[in-house]
DNA sequence: CGTATCTTTGTAATGAATTCAAATATGTAA
DNA sequence: TTACATATTTGAATTCATTACAAAGATACG
């Protein structure tokens, strides 16, 4: 696996410490983190570390591509940083957010809006219920 | 096309006047309106109308399955009426939200994801530019 | 008519996200 | 190295969509 700084500098992002920390947390948990929860992970490392800095970072590394945001729940944002396509899945019992592998990735380019004159993103979201939660009740 | 209070009759909803008057507005203004777009264009009609229950009624809509909700923009939840399968495209400049006509709208089912004991929602969401922005500048 | 239930209302609270200006760090040229 | 411009980080204050809640009002049903 590609370290974070070597992932930040193939999208020409400059690697501080604040954005190697962000990136490498989302490179190591695939749980699609909020801004709270990667900022409480990463305070204890970097002591100085402000909120404000990781929504900025989180903006940036989505303006260049290097992030999935995954505003699903309609709430709350959720962070990705496995860029290649894919789906998700958000459990509505607990709150989950499961990444859901694609048979059929080209129904993007098929179903493309007409008036669009230029797409930079798109996103397929499923809501439900996941095993896990079913089975405990 | 069927009047609001049938719609609402069909989904199993008491139509009370405030209902019947957001499902109404839905129904005719096929802009994936906001709640305060809604409750801006109805205030007038109904003075003693309450933001909250333009969140109440979109709601209970909502789960009885009379409605979609889009949230598309991160921000705000947009509002449609057309429940037939169909994707949206954001436009990021003016942040219009279009409905997209669906070629194919089977991948919904080949991509189902694993893990889920049960689907309730299913959204193809697509950002980019529209033609008209475009032509702007 | 009376009572239980459903619906609406308005205020207050929540909390994710943004704004902004000051402080700090970094890069570059002399 | 030093000096200066630029880039980045920080934290407090603010914004604003949404929710919570309890009281008021409307409706249904015996």
């Amino acid at each position: 696996m590609k370290t974070a700084k070597e992932h930040l500098e193939k999208f020409g992002i400059r690697p501080s410490i604040q954005r190697v920390a962000v990136m490498d947390y989302l490179l190591k948990h695939r749980t699609h983190p909020t801004v709270d929860e990667i900022y409480s992970a990463l305070a204890p490392q970097i002591p100085t570390l402000s909120r404000t800095t990781v929504y900025n970072t989180l903006h940036l590394l989505y303006k260049h591509g290097a992030i999935f945001v995954v505003v699903i729940d309609g709430i709350t944002a959720h962070f990705d940083g496995f860029t290649h396509p894919h789906a998700h899945f958000l459990c509505t019992e607990c709150g989950k957010v499961y990444d859901v592998e694609l048979k059929d990735s080209s129904f993007t380019n098929h179903n493309a809006p007409e008036n669009a004159a230029e797409i930079t993103d798109a996103q397929l979201y499923y809501k439900g219920v996941c095993k896990e939660c079913r089975n405990k009740n």
